[in-house]
DNA sequence: GAAATAAGTTAGTATGTCCTAACTTTTCCC
DNA sequence: GGGAAAAGTTAGGACATACTAACTTATTTC
C-alpha cells in the first residue's frame, strides 16, 4: 500500500507543511552561516517540548533535509537551506506588504506573516512584493532572502555592544515580540535611526542613549535587541 | 491528562481546523438555504472517500457544528451556519482582494483563496475589505457575506434555464473551474453582461446567445454554470 | 414486496505531529 | 576521572485526518 507512495518520494518536490517549514527556519535561524543547532534550542524557539524535535528531526534528517547526528545537533543540507530561505523569503515579503500596502502596525505584522508563508504561493509572493516596489528588507530591517535563495548574511553589532561614545545606525530589530517592538516605536527606535550611547550604567545597567535631540535609557536585554551598524566614529566597540 | 484540555473545550470557542472549515463550506453550499446534505455529495465536493467523511460529520456534529442522523444526512446548527459564512466571507473577500489589488486573474484567484481563508485573521480579511472599497460581491458575482453573517441568498436562474427569446444580465458564474473561467472570460460572459437567449437545439445541443452584436454557442453544460437575473422580456422561464 | 442497486457506516490501518515519563549520553566541575 | 547536572533520546500514547474493505441500511425497480 505505501509502495506507489514510497516511489513517489523521488527526492524533494512534494509541498512542505507548516510545521516542517517553521522547524527549517527555526534551524536556519539558530546556526545561520553554519552552526549546529542544538534539539533544546530548536524546541525552545518552537514552543515545544525537546522530545518532539527529536522525533520531527530524525524525518526530517531522512527527507535530506538537514544532517542529525544523535546527541549533536542539527544543520540544514542545501535542500534544507534553500526550503528554509525560500519560507523565510515569503515571511518577510508578507510583512513587507503587510505594512506598506494594508496598513498593519509593525507590531502586527509577525504573528499574522507566521500563518500566512505557509499558504502564500510562490506567484502571490512575488506579486506582493512587485506591488510594493521588491523591498530589500521587512518592516523590521531583516533583509528579505531573493527568489534564487541568496540573503545578506551580515552579522551586526547590537545596541549592547556599542561602546559609550560610539555611534551606529539601526538597521534591525527583533520581531517576534509585539510589545517590545511598541515600545520601541515609542522611542522612535526605528531602522534607519542615527543613535549614540551616551553612557552604560555597571553591572548589567542601563544604557544611556542619544539621537538627534532626544536622549533615553534602555536596558541591556532590550539593547541586545537592537542590531545597528556602527559609524567610524570617536570610538570602537566594546567586547 | 486529557481533563485540563476537555475542561476548556467549552463551547466552541476553539480556532477550527482548515479541513472542518472546508467541510462546512461544502455543507453550506449543498444545503444552501435548508436542505440536508448527503454524505456523498460532501464527499465528492471534497474529493474525498464517503468513509472518511461518515467519521468528520460525526466528529462534527458533537461539537455542535452540524446536526446528524445517521444514514440521513446532515444540515449545519445555527453554530455551523455561523462558522460557514465566516470562512465564505474570508474566501471572496480574499478572491476580490487579489484580482482588484493584485492583479490576479479571475480563473487563479479561487485556488488561492481556498488556503488563505484558513490562514488570514479577521483582521486582515477587513482590511483587505476596507482598502478595495468593502465590495459587495467576489469576482465570479457570489456574494460577500457581512461581518455578522448576513448574506444574499436569492436564487438565481442559469442561462440553461433560460427561455428562448428571454434576456438576463449574467449576476455570476461558478469558479471553480480555472479552464471554464478562462473560456467564459475569452466570450466575454461576464457578469454584468446582458445577455439574450437566440435559439436553443433539442437533445442538450448548443444554446446560442446573444450579447450586443456579438453572437456565440456554448453547451448546456456551460450554461447551467451561469447565472442570471432575468430581465422583464417578451418571454418567460422554460421549466 | 423482494431483489438489486445505491448510499452510508464501521473496522482496521496509516501518517503527521505532539505530549509525558523514563532512560541514556554528554558535559561540567571538583 | 568520576559523579552531578544538562542535554537528548526512546517508549508509549493521543488526536486529527485520511484510506480501503467489508458490512448495513435505504431506495429503486420490477
Ligand atoms: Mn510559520
Ligand atoms: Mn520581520
Ligand atoms: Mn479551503
Ligand atoms: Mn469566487
Amino acid at each position: 500500500m505505501s509502495a506507489a507512495r514510497e516511489e513517489s518520494r523521488v527526492p524533494g518536490r512534494e509541498p512542505l507543511t507548516a510545521p516542517v517549514e517553521d522547524y527549517l527556519k527555526a534551524i536556519y535561524a539558530i546556526g545561520r552561516g553554519s552552526g549546529a543547532a542544538a534539539t533544546n534550542e530548536i524546541a525552545q524557539r518552537l514552543a515545544l517540548a525537546p522530545a518532539s524535535v527529536s522525533g520531527m528531526v530524525r524525518r526530517l534528517a531522512d527527507q535530506g533535509l538537514l544532517a542529525y547526528e544523535r546527541y549533536h545537533g542539527v544543520k540544514l543540507t542545501e535542500s534544507g537551506r534553500r526550503a528554509a530561505l525560500r519560507t523565510l523569503r515569503r515571511h518577510r515579503v508578507i510583512e513587507a506588504y503587510l505594512a506598506e500596502a494594508l496598513g498593519y502596525p509593525w507590531d502586527r505584522v509577525h504573528e499574522e506573516a507566521e500563518r500566512l508563508e505557509h499558504a502564500a504561493s510562490d506567484e502571490l509572493v512575488d506579486r506582493m512584493a512587485a506591488t510594493i516596489g521588491e523591498p530589500e528588507v521587512d518592516p523590521h530591517g531583516a533583509p528579505i532572502p531573493t527568489k534564487d535563495g541568496s540573503v545578506d548574511e551580515t552579522e551586526y553589532t547590537s545596541l549592547a555592544d556599542l561602546a559609550v561614545g560610539a555611534s551606529g545606525v539601526v538597521v534591525r530589530v527583533a520581531d517576534e515580540d509585539p510589545e517590545m517592538l511598541r515600545y520601541l516605536g515609542e522611542l522612535s527606535i526605528l531602522p534607519g535611526k542615527r543613535i549614540t550611547v551616551k553612557s552604560r550604567a555597571p553591572y548589567d545597567g542601563p544604557i544611556t542613549l542619544g539621537s538627534g535631540r532626544q536622549e533615553m535609557s534602555i536596558g541591556p536585554a532590550l539593547a541586545s535587541h537592537v542590531l545597528v551598524a556602527p559609524l567610524a566614529d570617536r570610538a570602537g566597540k566594546r567586547g
